[in-house]
RNA sequence: GCGUCUGUGGCUCAACUGGAUAGAGUAUCGGACUUCGGAUCCGACGGUUAUAGGUUCGAAUCCUAUCAGGCGCACCA
């Protein structure tokens, strides 16, 4: 719709014209402060300006009218535009909201360790990535979600001694020493188990089989991630192995040409001169690459794949990183605002009114599959998605454990299931809805209409902002437009009944999109919950 | 100390990226069903947008300073 009215702006006045969406409805369905702008360029004053524009579009089909009020531009779109929108809708109800973006985009999330299951943090980027993902699908890029798997390095070896520490106390009953680092946790046991199945308890008591043994288990906990992530709708269409990209180590580190030098027995990458605080050690002097080694080669195997467009989810403590990173990837020799890193912040949990501080070296992590067993994956995603992401999150895990109608993710499902119980108990026909034409309902009527009509509008916006919360913040405004709907109108039995179930699946279908972009069940019936 | 993100009703968040009277939810209090699902609806209370300046037709939004907080500041990931 918007861009429809965009359009037709663009063409009237030959430039683009910011449109939004007034805070009254009264004032109509979009409207322009264009008129203040164009006030400096021919010296009169907005008022006339938008009293001239208003008067030049009234032959237009698409608005029943176009008004100009205190300067602004405010234009109220036809009952014949919306009623026939409105048809196309139901007729293509996957095709509602779509577009056909032509950018390529390569997005990688979660990239959590492969050491032990995802915890309430990963969970956070998880959903937002996801959801980003499953938004740019719907405009029609052409976009990859990838998961990248750090299985080189310290941390694959700490697993590795990590399980053989476990079983040597707890299968084979040894007094064992803890080194300072270590990963514990109930995963290990799960490890341990399958480790016997796999080797035979023989593994356990040899040091020097500790790789072996971190081999397979990063399999196995990459199994136990993908499987987390399952639950909550959460797939990915590639994975790449950090282990994998080293061969390509030599061909990279000269294709750096002078960004990166040998100093002290190592070697280092010139990324101060690129904008980051300092220089970096990329191989230490015993020769192995520390982490920003990996990320270097991945980029570059990234970019050498051909996107248009990066996107890199990080958890916010890793933002001292992007400077180094886009050092790397110019380089390389390519164009570093290709890159974006999009930083999801903090999940702070408060138990008892207390921090809880999370380690997972030290096992006292809030799993993510957890927390899902709990609440549910649709509350889990609903309450992430609805936070911006670089803003701190902070919550009581009793509070997380409440299953009430604080909830809004209830509210919406409740609003579309009541809908589908009314389609159910219709007196009319399908045929008769469809034929139906939306016209003549009256006002509160047409707005729900329109704000059912709203989604695709919505959908763009949080993706271009990348500001996801946008999506659950609308579907909550529509469900409670819907309730006062249904709580003031009588449907089943009246004179209007096809026209009003009409506009109630379009509300309906906007819902379970809206919904399903979010990665959750739109209820067709709502269950209560019996324990 | 340096960098970075963030400060909006008691709490959790919006505000279309500079636009019209700063809006929702929640909490608290009060009200609405012999009616399509009350997991609903209506109303009340609640704000100097951290503070002080500045930019302009117009600022929660941009600039400067100050204050407060999160996160970083590794040859760990």
């Amino acid at each position: 719709m918007k861009q429809r009215v965009s359009a037709i702006l663009r063409e009237k006045l030959g430039r683009e014209v910011i449109l939004e969406k007034p805070r009254d409805r009264s004032f109509g369905h979009f409207a322009t402060p264009i008129a203040f702008s164009l006030a400096k360029e021919l010296r009169k004053s907005p008022m006339v300006i938008a009293q001239e524009l208003a008067s030049s579009f009234e032959d237009t089909a698409v608005f029943s009218s176009v008004e100009s009020v205190k300067g602004y531009l405010n234009f109220r779109l036809s009952e014949d535009f919306l009623a026939e929108y409105a048809s196309w809708a139901l007729e293509n109800p996957a095709e509602f909201g779509k577009q056909q973006k032509a950018q390529k985009i390569l997005l990688e999330f979660v990239s959590a360790n492969p050491t032990g299951p995802l915890h309430i943090g990963h969970a956070r980027g998880a959903v937002y990535g996801d959801t980003l993902y499953r938004l740019a699908k719907h405009l029609g890029y052409d976009i990859t979600a990838e998961y990248y798997v750090n299985d080189a390095g310290n941390q694959i070896d700490l697993l590795g001694l990590s399980i053989q520490l476990y079983a040597r106390e707890n299968i084979l009953k040894e007094a064992v020493e803890y080194p300072e680092s270590y990963y514990r946790g109930e995963y290990l046991e799960t490890l341990a188990q399958g480790a016997i199945e796999k080797f035979g308890i023989e593994i356990f008591k040899d040091e020097s089989c500790q790789k072996e043994l971190a081999m397979w288990a990063k399999d196995e906990v990459m199994k136990i991630i993908v499987k987390d992530l399952g639950d909550t709708n959460i797939f990915f269409d590639t994975f790449v192995y950090e282990s994998t990209l080293y061969e390509d180590w030599d061909r990279v580190m000269a294709k750096m040409g002078e960004g990166v030098y040998e100093k002290d027995g190592k070697v280092w990458i010139a990324s101060e001169a690129k904008g980051d605080a300092k220089d970096r050690v990329v191989v230490r002097e015993d020769g192995r690459p520390t982490y920003l080694a990996g990320d270097i080669v991945y980029h570059n195997q990234k970019f050498e794949r051909g996107y248009d467009h990066y996107i890199n989810i990080w958890g916010a403590d890793h933002h001292g990183y992007i400077a180094r990173v886009k050092a790397a990837v110019e380089y390389l020799g390519y164009d570093s605002t290709k890159l974006e890193v999009l930083l999801s912040q903090m999940v702070s949990l408060l138990k008892d009114g207390e921090p809880y501080k999370m380690s997972k070296r030290a096992g006292n992590v809030i799993l993510m599959s957890d927390i899902v067993e709990e609440i549910g994956s649709d509350a889990l995603r609903y309450i992430f998605a609805s936070k911006k992401s670089d803003t701190a999150l902070e919550f009581d895990l009793s509070e997380f454990k409440k299953q009430d109608s604080s909830n809004p993710i209830f509210y919406i499902q409740y609003a579309h299931a009541r809908i589908k119980t009314l389609l159910a108990k219709a007196e009319v026909s399908q045929e008769d809805i469809a034929a139906a034409t939306l016209k003549n309902l009256g006002e509160q009527a047409d707005t729900l209409l329109f704000d059912a009509l709203l989604l695709p509008e919505v959908i763009e916006d949080a993706f271009a902002s990348r500001q996801i919360q946008k999506l659950p913040d609308y579907l909550k405004a529509l469900a409670a437009s819907l309730h006062k709907f249904y709580y003031d109108v009588r449907i089943i039995g009246t004179e209007d009944e096809a026209k009003l179930l009409k506009l109630l699946s379009v509300v309906a279908l906007s819902l379970k999109t809206g919904l399903f972009l979010m990665g959750i069940e739109a209820k067709e019936r709502m269950t209560k919950e019996d324990d």
